[in-house]
DNA sequence: CGGGATATTTAGCCTTGCCTAACTTTTTCT
DNA sequence: AGAAAAAGTTAGGCAAGGCTAAATATCCCG
């Protein structure tokens, strides 16, 4: 497919948008060249020629110098590609026995290569799932993406008390190995015991063991 | 990935060695521009550009307004992505439930993109067939194609002698439900009653019915 | 407020595949 | 054989997506 670059733009824009705290499209947060450039590897020129081309398409709204925003048809696109990116990944865990960690890069390449009726089978044979290996929600066919409860980062939980894992943001199969090995799955307890000043790193109580996380980690895990 | 259109090219090459009933390969039978443009449904300047693409990167051997042959390393490749396709094909109907005749458009597309990591747990995951959904030979992870035992086209078949259809080449959706209706589906005992001299229709008994069949389609249904 | 630093865009090029039109080679047919 | 037809190649272009270097906006700070 020709697409596999717009499609992996509008998906950057999308996931940035969201980063940036607001509600991905024609209202959230603009999207910055460079933010685009660093994402994707690519270099700003690079991602200024495709914007153009996205705006051209009217996929994104951009006014020079001061980003783009999704817009209604860019959001859509990009959307059905993370909906595609999620149920694959699940997939291949769920299906083929594949491990948690290795899935996102096969991912990366299946989404644009998977048809709806493939893809929408594969939801089916999985039992209509509604997150993904890493927790991530799966949005439906219309688009719809179920909001995330009150799952906040692990930098932002309170002290002492008993917490759940609900997702884990995208890392690389290294990190994610990491944090499995220190317990830190879907679905697992953990108490916050300490939390160094300064971002410093966290203390933490998971299955019985103590351990030292990162704040770059902490963030990424997401508890209830 | 961008080396979809190469691996269609050299997937073409071999079939269209294959169909001149030479062994695919650097020892073959040639192939010219335009079948492969007909085949490709593109431009025979396109054709000849990349085949002297083609001829750089050691895939074929271009001998200018004579045709190309695979070397090794494009029968390589070739084979591979005839693995992958069949394997995919296999997986869309056996896993996902898709019916045979709509299986071809999908796996065109997945077989650029499926890992072998994937596409060796897809096979793993169907208990390791040998053949796909339309009775072709999934090649092994090493290349090697098991060797059509005694099948012939149905054209080249006794009259009055019981046979078992064993493969049906590929022919679009509309012609394989065609075909499907008429009971020629892989495994379905067959007799040839009637050949119209001139390369004429059939006349066959499948299934205690009796059914004129064209030619064309004739020669895509291999017996024994 | 005026630079300088930083971010962004423009200009110019490259590769991949594909196209049409024109030219050349090979084949075929009288 | 010789010419017309068919097959194949060359020439010149285009769109997608990249890149680097140079030009220009915007931002930030003294
Ligand atoms: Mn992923
Ligand atoms: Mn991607
Ligand atoms: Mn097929
Ligand atoms: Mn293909």
């Amino acid at each position: 497919m020709p697409d596999t670059a717009l499609q992996d733009y509008l998906k950057a824009v999308y996931k940035l948008q969201e980063t940036a705290g607001s509600e991905p499209g024609p209202a959230g947060e603009p999207v910055s060249t460079s933010a685009l450039s660093e994402r994707l590897g690519v270099s700003q020129a690079s991602v200024t020629g495709m914007l153009k081309k996205l705006a051209r398409k009217d996929f994104v709204s951009h006014e020079p110098y001061r980003g783009v925003r999704l817009t209604e048809a860019g959001r859509r696109v990009a959307v059905a590609t993370i909906r595609r990116h999620r149920i694959v990944e699940q997939f291949l865990v769920e299906a083929l026995g594949f491990t948690w960690d290795e899935v996102d890069e096969e991912a990366e390449i299946l989404e644009h290569a998977v048809s709806e009726k493939v893809v929408n089978r594969m939801w089916e044979v999985l039992g209509r799932p509604r997150s993904d290996p890493h927790g991530s929600p799966i949005p439906s066919s219309e688009g719809v993406i179920e909001p995330e409860s009150d799952a906040r980062p692990l930098t932002e939980t309170p002290v002492e008390t008993p917490v759940r894992v609900t997702r884990i943001r995208n890392r690389s199969p290294d990190e994610l190995r990491y944090l499995g090995g220190l317990g830190l799955e879907l679905g697992a307890e953990l108490v916050l015991e300490e939390k160094a000043p300064f971002d410093g790193p966290l203390l933490i109580r998971v299955g019985g063991r103590r351990h030292a996380l990162d704040p770059r980690f902490a963030h990424a895990v997401l508890v209830e």
